[in-house]
DNA sequence: TATTGTTATACTCTATAACTATA
DNA sequence: TATAGTTATAGAGTATAACAATA
């Protein structure tokens, strides 16, 4: 077998792995959120509104398309997780967590961690290593 | 910073990380097959009949519902790629590539692998490491 | 009675296109 | 005329529940 296809075996392989590993991050963490009566998209927001952040800036950092927020949006101020504020530019529609937004984000935070094979089944080392080659992969470069 | 809070953000964020890289797979998979013609479940389905294969032991491999493979089985075999036979036990459907199956799971491979990150920016050394990592995640002891 | 596959259906997550309000 | 957000809709991928055939 020569070189080239090794590498592509090998790519294959770990791209399977890669996704499965993921999907079981996925379910940990819809599982772990269910006693919250949150949805996965809501949580996965909340989480990243770590401060007011205009409505396009988080759906660019979540990978969404903006039209996907306006309605995710609406069910997490209809919770009354989050509220919309507009500044100067009116256009701008800013995303900010409220008291009750950041007690949940807190909880979100420690169900999802609580199990998680990446903090029981894998060491300090090998974590600082996955994130050291996942960014790596990652870089928009 | 307590030593478990710092655990649990590293979690948080490796979680992140983790679920983007294989976002960025899955996408990179997606628009690999486009100009097969193929379904991206279709693709995975075939990758994963490397010899003739029981549709309950596939669906178990994919980590899928079985029902879901029913639709797939039968979209695969109208494409000729693939046909259902069955052995001494008549409940049990067993899979297996026809030639232009066989054909077209290599071109899959092959589409799939070019240009893929986890070929082109990061080294073997890395490669091996990243699988031995992702193995203890997915180990299922 | 337990297991395999099937059918019909429904749900979750996300994208696309056309629109509005503001700049 | 460009940009932010919204609306309505559609699509992919997958699960659930009830079922038929075989063991």
């Amino acid at each position: 077998m020569s070189t080239a296809d090794e590498l592509r075996s090998d790519t294959g392989r770990l791209s399977r792995m890669l996704v499965f590993t993921a999907d079981q991050t996925k379910s940990h963490f819809a599982r772990s959120i269910v006693p919250l009566g949150i949805s996965v998209p809501a949580a996965r927001a909340l989480l990243s509104i770590t401060s007011a952040t205009p409505m396009r800036e988080l759906a660019k950092n979540l990978a969404w398309d903006p039209s996907y927020l306006t309605g995710l949006a609406d069910e997490l101020e209809a919770s009354g997780l989050v509220v919309r504020t507009t500044g100067s530019d009116r256009r701008v529609k800013v995303l900010e967590l409220t008291a009750e937004g950041r007690a949940m984000r807190a909880r979100i935070g420690e169900a999802v961690a609580t199990g998680e094979p990446l903090s029981t089944r894998i060491d300090d080392t090998d974590r600082a290593t996955l994130a050291r080659i996942l960014t790596q992969l990652l870089a928009d470069d």
